[in-house]
RNA sequence: GCCACCAUAGCUCAGCCGGUAGAGCAACGCAUUCGUAAUGCGUGGGUCGCAGGUUCAAUUCCUGUUGGUGGCUCCA
């Protein structure tokens, strides 16, 4: 079946592709993909609409299947709150431009440029004059205007933004805009009939937004909310957001004492000796499982010469980001990327073409220059720790060394139960080398994904300055998207650094270097696993795996027995033996999240047993120690 | 970096219109020796992020600054 990307533009991103089959029609797409959406536009045209004058309404379906919202309802609901939104706005602090205002996946918003500066107190008041709004049951009148005509409407209303985002049209294409009352919008639609419809919404927050998401344009003032059909799932979902809150990293790292970040080192984190139990558990897993897929292990220094950093592109391209030392009058560079140390090993004695591949994995700690509104807990830090590898390569072993990449990192997820998704990003304006060879490095990222069958999307122009990647996003407890592992095909690092094997015939060639990290920052994925697991990591991984908990003091001496058999199997066991009451020592236990629970008291010093508690199950009741030891060493070797 | 907001005890927070601060939990002490998510009583702990300014007087008002939060931009 023959297929072909189509570009749509959103505002979120102008440039999206998505990739259907060949010679659908933009509606047919939106019946396969969307089949709600589709029987609303065909009721749509059953009540008279006119569906087909622009091919706006089609993009504006397709960007709905983008936002991984098929529900048309829901969307047409949230964009309907969008424009009652702008309409208070108007109302209450006139003069107020409209920029853009879409419904987006967990609710809508609006952009606007006015005089008068938000506040969370305007927040209510604008939700008040919604809800009178919404009573006015106004319904919503769609007009198709020829485009001079609308451009004059637009300029007698003073919405400069409207008239810019009109001319960004084709010429020949007639403007839909839609009514309310006295308000009228530039708008694709669709939209629910009436504001009367729109029963359950909030306005959520207040926050800056760039003009058409360019940081040189005017900072416009966006105001973020959701809607629902009824009030109920409302409720529903901002309890949802309250539960999800719960499972924040950074609350729970300072729960469980994980890590901290203090005022003295914005972006650096400390990571506390319970963080330190899971951080090594994680890279020994790492370090087991690159053994087995055949790669070895390097480490390389922090801190190199500038003259490397110019050789590698990262003076010239990545400068901004990176931190900077003199010794001896020289200037040298604290590492962004591991790349260049990698490569420096390569290039310190020949190789030849029977050695490649050469795996080499490193954890890289690495520090970048992050601007400090985007600094985010663990998940977006200065500091932190890749961990890294780079394969050298011949270039036909490019596809089944990425496959056997894919094929490791969704070893690795699986073993957390982590969802992920794949992206493809290509190459981007500010890049190096020649389009046939981004061409070349993009197919074969393509190849090895649809042979391993993994799905994927692609970002157009969003790949390293070096060179094509896969990226693998995971999710946080809100459903925010962080990218962790990546696959970077390079095929200027070897060039600029004369990276060389030498081959079958004697002569000397260009290996091909693949940039690859799973976890892709330590730092990011323990943040992820934090709230994938809301704290209560699995047994192989918790920093303390079982605490034992003495009924009264004549009962320590035998929990003290218990202690001491399970260090002997190197299991991390503390024994509570303070003199308070059991409830009390559970508790805590709980709270902390602690896997299992020992409680001893006389019956088990008799039995010569231990009562088990589970975190998540309770009172297990009474069992031989031997076996208790046994399922847990299993549990902890199994990874279960 | 940009926009908005926030900053009081280790943590979560209260403190109306300016008169130098409180609660719960935690910590510590004493009593209690207890059977599956908080025993009771008591004690200590804060130059109210920092620096200026206004004022007789600033935690409170103003300015600046540092750090954080939510976004934007960027990104592992």
């Amino acid at each position: 079946m023959e297929k072909e990307m189509i570009k749509i533009s959103f505002a979120a991103n102008p440039d999206y592709k998505i990739e259907v089959e060949k010679g659908l029609t933009v509606l047919e797409i939106v019946a396969q993909k969307a089949p709600k959406l589709y029987k609303m536009i065909l009721a749509a045209k059953a009540d008279g609409e006119d569906i087909e004058l622009s091919d706006r309404i089609e993009r504006d379906c397709i960007i709905q299947i983008l936002t991984g919202s098929d529900d048309a309802g829901l969307h047409a609901l949230r964009h309907t709150a969008s424009h009652i939104l702008a309409h208070a706005v108007q109302r209450l602090f006139p003069g107020t431009k409209l920029a853009i205002g879409p419904a987006i996946a967990n609710g809508f918003y609006y952009d606007f440029d006015s005089g008068h500066t938000f506040s969370p107190e305007d927040l209510t008041a604008i939700e008040k004059e919604m809800e009178k709004i919404v009573a006015e049951d106004l319904p919503l009148v769609r007009e198709f205007l020829p485009r001079d005509e609308a451009i004059k409407l637009f300029y007698g209303l003073g919405e400069k933004y409207k008239i810019e985002l009109i001319e960004a049209l084709a010429d020949d294409v007639p403007i839909s805009i839609y009514r309310q009352g006295e308000f009228v919008d530039l708008c694709a639609g669709p939209h629910v009939a009436s504001t009367g419809k729109v029963k359950a919404f909030k306005l959520q927050s207040l926050a800056g937004a760039y003009w058409r998401g360019d940081e040189k344009n005017k900072m416009l003032q966006r105001i973020y909310g959701t809607a629902f059909a009824k009030k109920t799932e409302l409720d529903a979902y901002l309890k949802l957001l309250e539960e999800a809150a719960a499972r924040d990293h950074r609350k729970l790292g300072r729960e469980l004492d994980l890590f901290s970040l203090q005022d003295e080192g914005p972006g650096f984190p400390f990571f506390h000796p319970n963080g330190m139990v899971v951080r090594n558990e994680i890279e020994k897993l790492w370090r087991d499982l690159h053994f087995d897929f055949g790669y070895d292990e390097i480490k390389t220094p922090v801190i190199l010469a500038r003259e490397l950093w110019i050789q590698s592109g990262h003076w010239e391209h990545y400068r901004n980001n990176m931190y900077f030392t003199d010794i001896d009058e020289q200037l040298y560079a604290v590492k962004p990327m591991n790349c260049p140390g990698c490569i420096l090993v390569y290039r310190s004695r020949h190789h030849s073409y029977r050695e490649l591949p050469i795996r080499m994995c490193e954890m890289g700690l690495v520090h970048r220059h992050e601007l400090s509104g985007a600094l985010h807990g663990l998940m977006r830090v200065r500091a932190f720790t890749q961990d890294d590898a780079h394969i050298f390569m011949l270039p036909s072993q490019i596809k089944d060394e990425i496959k056997k990449v894919i094929e490791l990192f969704d070893k690795v997820y699986s073993v957390y139960g982590l969802q992920y998704h794949a992206e493809l990003s290509t190459k981007p304006e500010k890049a190096m080398g020649d389009d046939a060879v981004w061409e070349l490095a993009t197919e074969a990222l393509r190849e090895a994904m649809e042979e391993y069958g993994l799905n994927y999307k692609v970002n157009p122009g969003d790949g390293a300055f070096y060179g094509p990647k896969i990226d693998f996003h995971l999710k946080d407890s809100l459903g925010r998207t962080w990218q962790c592992g990546t696959i970077q095909l390079d095929m200027q690092m070897p060039e600029k650094f004369d990276l060389t094997y030498v081959g079958e015939d004697g002569q000397k060639h260009r290996p091909v270097m693949i940039h690859r990290a799973l976890y892709g920052s330590i730092e990011r994925f323990i943040g992820i696993l934090i709230e994938h697991y809301a704290g209560a990591f699995p047994v192989w991984m918790s920093p303390v795996q079982v605490k034992i908990l003495p009924i009264a003091e004549r009962h320590v001496e035998y929990a003290k027995k218990l202690q001491e058999e399970l260090f002997k199997e190197k299991v991390r066991v503390e024994l509570d033996d303070r003199n308070e009451k059991i409830g009390y020592k559970i508790r805590e236990a709980q709270v902390q999240k602690t896997p299992y629970m020992l409680v001893i008291g006389d019956k088990e010093v008799e039995e010569g047993k231990v009562s088990v508690r589970k975190r998540k199950e309770g009172d297990l009741g009474a069992q031989d120690f031997s076996v208790f030891a046994a399922a847990l060493k299993k549990e902890i070797v199994e990874k279960a």
